[in-house]
RNA sequence: GGUCUGGUAGUUCAGUUGGUUAGAAUACCUGCCUGUCACGCAGGGGGUCGCGGGUUCGAGUCCCGUCCAGACCGCCA
């Protein structure tokens, strides 16, 4: 027998007990006469006491014991002299009678302790090392206990969990494929699904009624640091049910994740549309931990011979609250030069500081004078010390960079630490127009339900009525994080069409992708929607991390590297003769 | 495809204007220590400064290229 108990759990009620204790040596302390050993598993450390008087062979072999051997030991719990509060176990230690060596180990690269020494990217080849460490399992322990708590609440609503297929067809739209070939479909190949999207919707005409499935999604694009190429997807679909009833359902899903995981009560989730997401915050997943809303200065700024404002379509700004005398002249140009990246893109920045002193000073003041600055200043309804910054130009490009630089201001200003403020983002476009490509793409994707007064005007062909095409889709955005989203689908032939018809499909080719599912709706196909969320991501956010690599247990890098396997890699000439493959030599 | 940051001991980092034998902490090894728990003290080993080229009397330091890592933009229906 290996244990009697684990290294976590023995107190001073077991002192006087004879125990058999495994696991891994955390930490050898020599002390001369003595050495105290830690000795850890999953379950936590426990202190174990070899005493040179007591039995000093034994005492030989531990002090030469080093870091990450595997033992086991037998032993008396014992009441220690000088206890530790620090941990669980610290008012006892283990007074060693019989030690095995299980296994030894070499000298690690890194320390496994909490706050390790290690950098990323040694904690990757080793993972499962760095996964001996405490921080990251217990993010894991959190995601195993995020995923049962899920399925327990849906379970409870009826839900029934189905595995749909992982090698499934390749379609054109959306992300890239990860594909793989078929030995027995000589030329042929699989992809992985991006998400089970049409599996559960078949899932709906087949009469299940409510599914879900904790199911692994793949895209072959590039990463970030929320980002990966393999990642989990908490996927639901229910028939013959409203928008209004998946937002509840998922809601209270959320709500019971947070409670049961966290401990923490949310509210009711607010609700708001894309275009006032837009105007508001200049985002579809905006943070909503601060205000900082968005003040539209286009009217009070146009027509007083600043060109720059008279040319733009439109100018907007935000107010930072006592802000005004934490920014020099110099720290200003920083800022704008921070915006003039080309990843922001902005042209210049104009401040308005609304001095203590009641003065007011602004980079346009010899354009506008005081009394036509107070008049932005009342708009915004900035007080003493507030600092107004405005950016213009065309809607949707001004929109996003002051997004940026209101994100920026609000850590800048520490208001985006902790708590939760989660909502729906609702009434999404339909369409989105894609530059490139020159025609309109799926917003959501294109199973997605025109909303009932847009289906009549969907194939008008006029570009501003396809752009005002609204749909029944939703998002859940959380802390400015997308952690689902969701639409009510398509469940009518004809409509279906209709809508591959919008998105540049022939007939053929509709058919020849998705045929399938047109045919499926043709046999009494019910009414139904769905929500997918983004597991990992939800698992990183509830826990305050930035990264979901910290929530996955063997993640990729940022090339989509497996560094600790080293993978992908190349296959041997058989495997490629097998499938009939022939690599055409780099040039 | 692009922008930025970084690569120096096992590990995490410092390294000034280009100038003697490239440092610290930690880890590792040896010795001492009867109450440690980030033990302490004394000593020791450990470096192709990512790689290639260039400038220079002299390059960790400057320049060019390249590889690797991270963050971001594009991309992610």
């Amino acid at each position: 027998m290996y244990r009697t108990h684990n290294c976590g759990e023995l107190r001073i009620g077991q002192v006087g007990q004879t125990v058999t204790l495994s696991g891994w040596l955390n930490k050898n302390r020599d002390y001369g006469a003595m050495t105290f050993i830690d000795l850890r598993d999953r379950y936590g450390i426990t202190q174990l006491v070899f005493n040179k008087q007591t039995d000093s062979s034994l005492y030989e072999a531990a002090k030469k014991l080093g870091r990450e051997y595997v033992l086991k030991i037998v032993g008396l719990v014992s009441e220690r002299s000088n206890k530790n509060p620090n941990i669980p176990t610290g008012a006892i230690e283990i007074i060693v009678q019989k030690l095995a060596i299980l296994n030894g180990s070499k000298t690690p690269p890194f320390t496994i302790e909490d706050e390790t020494d290690g950098g990323d990217e040694i904690r990757m080849k080793y993972r499962y090392l760095d996964l001996r460490r405490k921080p990251v399992q217990e993010n894991l322990f959190f995601r195993s206990k995020l995923a049962i708590e899920t399925r327990k609440y849906l379970a409870d609503q009826d839900f029934i969990e189905v595995e749909t297929p992982v090698l499934i067809k390749s379609t054109p739209e959306g992300a890239r494929d990860f594909v793989v070939p078929s030995r027995m479909n000589e030329g042929q190949f699989y992809a992985l699904p991006q998400s089970p999207q049409t599996f559960k919707q078949l899932l709906m005409v087949s009469g299940f009624d409510k599914y879900f499935q904790l199911v692994k999604c793949f895209r072959d694009e590039d990463l970030r640091a929320d980002r990966q190429p393999e990642f989990t997807q908490i996927d639901c679909e229910m028939c013959f049910v409203t928008q209004e009833q998946i937002l509840n359902t998922f809601e209270g899903l959320t709500k019971h994740v947070f409670k049961a995981c966290l401990d923490v009560k949310l509210p009711d989730f607010p609700r708001i549309t894309y275009d006032e997401a837009l105007r508001r915050y200049g985002s579809d997943k905006p943070d909503t931990r601060f205000g900082m809303e968005f003040i539209d200065f286009t009217v009070l700024t146009k027509g007083h011979d600043f060109p720059v404002f008279d040319a733009a379509e439109m100018v907007i700004g935000i107010c930072a609250e006592g802000q005004a005398d934490n920014y020099s002249n110099k720290d200003i140009k920083k800022l704008t030069s921070w915006l003039q990246r080309p990843q922001i893109g902005a042209k210049g920045l104009v401040y308005v500081k609304y001095n203590s002193d009641g003065s007011i000073k602004s980079s346009v003041g010899k354009f506008y004078s005081d009394e036509q600055l107070q008049t932005w200043l009342d708009k915004a309804g900035a007080k003493n010390g507030d600092m107004l910054l405005l950016l213009c130009g065309e809607t949707d490009k001004v929109r996003s960079q002051l997004n940026e630089l209101r994100l920026e201001m609000g850590n800048r200003m520490g208001l985006r630490e902790g708590g939760f403020n989660p909502l729906w983002v609702v009434d999404f476009p339909l369409l989105e127009w894609d530059e490139d490509s020159a025609r309109f793409h799926a917003m959501h994707h294109p199973f997605t339900s025109p909303k009932e007064e847009d289906k009549e005007r969907m194939l008008t062909g006029d570009h501003a009525t396809m752009k005002a095409l609204r749909a029944d889709a939703y998002d859940l955005v959380i802390n400015g994080w997308e952690i689902g989203g969701g639409s009510i689908r398509i469940f009518d032939r004809e409509l279906q069409a209709k809508n591959f018809k919008l998105l540049g499909f022939t007939d053929e080719e509709a058919e020849a992708q998705f045929g399938f599912l047109m045919n499926a709706f043709e046999y009494g196909a019910p009414p139904h929607g769905g929500i997918a969320f983004g597991f990992d991501r939800l698992c990183s956010i509830m826990k305050g991390a930035s990264s979901i690599r910290d929530f996955i247990a063997f993640p990729k890098n940022n090339q989509g590297r497996d560094v600790m396997i080293d993978a992908p890699s190349p296959i041997d000439k058989t495997q490629l003769d097998e499938l009939q493959l022939d690599l055409k030599p780099i040039d």
